[in-house]
DNA sequence: GATGAATGAGAATTCATTCAT
DNA sequence: CATGAATGAATTCTCATTCAT
């Protein structure tokens, strides 16, 4: 088995000049990152496959190819992976909504602010798992362990996410305040479409969402002071 | 053993010259309703008390005043205690969504517009562990083996209960495509709405929802055909 | 398998009159104490050949002839279990030292005073295992569960078995105080004693524990004031 | 594998003379020593803050700077550890009686014998760990793996610890036999006092176990023979 | 109908020990 | 000599479900 492929390298490699301990430990070090990976992949598949109860210890550690006792080398405990798991699934989130640009070059404010809230609404519209991932472990739904502080952090992630729809919110002419309520509902919007869209088998529920979507960001430009 | 006497034989009876098997039979199916709500408030109660994971069948037996085995003379499983515990929440929607009238007797249909979607959302305002239960059991995001038919069932509930805010809307000169994606809005803006109310604890999550849901009812309002 | 020679009947049983009710959970009930008594007998055969960690839930269900979860029908956990062995023990301490008579049928205070501290004494050299019992489930050596309640109440199951002896020596004359110290040294010589017995192999700890003993009760008769 | 090389070297070499190989092997063997004294310490250390149950070979580990595995390079298994503890904690008892003096320079030997039992009793009632080491490792208690020869070497270590007491019964006139019971008794009554103190919380096992003991000292002074 | 004892599978976690490196 | 990943067996405990009574 080669773990090339997987490790992304996320530390400084045998920089010129290292010591020997030096080189072995980035090298180990790169090893244990590249099996909490592995790890990690194998929760998110079992956790995507089987839901959240079905992600047990004994599931991951088989998908992975370890024994149960292995795990706990490399995540505290069960929470630890799931906290793990979320942690990545919102850093991705951020990365994409950063990216995210109006189609023109120079976007004005507007296209910005939509390319923005897109983003977010693509992401989970694309990886509805990640949305469940999302709401088993906020807490408020079902009371899954993640310490208090893991628990902040996270939220912190979430809300660094929808940070770029309110500054562009306020770059086109908003308060802080009122900034801040029409992200919520921007939020809100989102989040409720993507679960009539998960959720739904019946005629009402196979409304198109990005319709939905689009309509309502429509009446929120709408909404907002002419520039 | 058949469950075939216990399910489904939900319509009262006792009709004028029944036989003395049938009058009798009918007292047995009224009285096995009687147990079965027994066990279902047992199992609201501990589910409201307790959440999902903590409504065990032992515990819901156990408040209900039966061992855990007497269970099974009324439902085939767990899953079916959910899912009646489901329907019946839907129902009391309905009824709540159905009673809803405007402030005045002879509401305008823009006011019955507002107080059925009201309803709609206050009744889940005010029963957050009703949300739940739906989130819980609708299907896709976690596989609760509710069977097609039980999941059907629901569905077709669910949507009735959002039926009065579609027939305001084309009371209100929408064509039924346009009621029913409103209608499909609406209800995603509630739900994102409340899930934000539930779920958050940060400064983002506490935005007051009342107020987001009203904004979104004013906008709505003012998009339709004026009369 | 018959539980009958096993279920000591502590309870009334179907008295004349009895509904068929009250006979069936009469019985039922029995049928559980001996069911427990049968687990009781196995968790002791384990600690005594195994120890205290070889004591497990596991080793235990295996010689009662359960399977683990079906131990839990009748204790709520291992501790439980623990503390009833402990109990039981205790008890049948307390009953002996309360039979404990002089050697004539009219003893006088000195004779009974010895014939208490001599059944105690006694007791645990013909059972050392349950005086390793006493140290493994008393707090202070290792902190082995034991809810607060329970160990109060074994506490309390512990000095009213050496109750006898502060009585006779108050009997004897001394103070109430007096009588609580000496009554605590002659416990402490007991377990010292019996310590040496069963901890030693070597010349120093082969003293004739029961000599030791003897000395003991000799030079504390002797300093009790003359009647 | 072989332990050879790492058991059993305790005395210092280094003598003149040495030839390199010598001298290699000599400064080889006392490295070795420091890091088993390492090890120890950290074992002691994890022992009297976590308990028996505590001091895993893990913990012992982390806390002497090593990884598990290193930890086999010195020591064949958990147990030998603890053998070893145990052997350091009788030590270090012997080292203490051996210098216990009476008040004065020139003291009689009933003070000499009182401090040399002060001293004992001291030892485990101001260290009362020590005392919980003793009782976990040494048989009969506990089934704790120790060899046969280290069990030995341990009951032989312990028996010179109360060998001064022993020594100074029979300068005081008492028979090498005389002086052995009454030695015993003595073990047995410090060791039954501190289990008292150690063990117990409630009105009974709260007597002053100075009390307690100065009183036993007392008599048996008592009882010697008028020089 | 109802009981409740029992099963059997599964949950998370811990740990001494081994062994390739 | 030392690492530390991995094992494998152990731990307690929970639970839906079954079934003889």
């Amino acid at each position: 088995m080669s773990y090339g492929k997987v490790n992304g390298n996320p530390e400084k490699r045998c920089r010129k000049g290292a010591t020997a301990a030096e080189t072995r430990a980035a090298r180990e070090s790169t090893l244990n990152q590249a099996r909490r990976s592995l790890i990690l992949d194998a929760a998110r598949s079992a956790f995507f496959e089987l839901g959240l109860d079905g992600a047990s210890l004994r599931e991951i550690a088989k998908r992975a190819g370890y024994t149960p006792g292995a795990i706990y080398s490399y995540f505290a405990n069960l929470e630890e992976i799931y906290g793990a798991l979320l942690g990545e699934s919102l850093e991705r989130l951020n990365q994409v909504v950063e990216a995210a640009k109006g189609w023109s070059d120079s976007s004005s404010a507007t296209e910005l602010l939509r390319a923005k809230a897109e983003a977010f609404y693509v992401f989970y519209r694309e990886n509805p798992k990640e949305l469940d991932l999302g709401f088993y472990l906020f807490d408020g739904m079902k009371p899954r362990g993640l310490t208090p502080e893991l628990n902040h952090e996270l939220n912190e992630q979430l809300l660094a996410a929808l940070q770029p729809v309110q500054l562009q919110l306020e770059a086109l002419g908003l308060s802080t305040e009122q900034a801040v309520i029409e992200t919520s509902a921007v939020f809100a919007h989102i989040v409720g479409v993507l679960i009539l869209k998960n959720t739904g088998r019946s005629r009402l529920f196979k409304q198109n969402p990005d319709q939905l979507f689009e309509r309502y960001m429509d009446s929120l430009v709408r909404r907002l002071p002419a520039t």
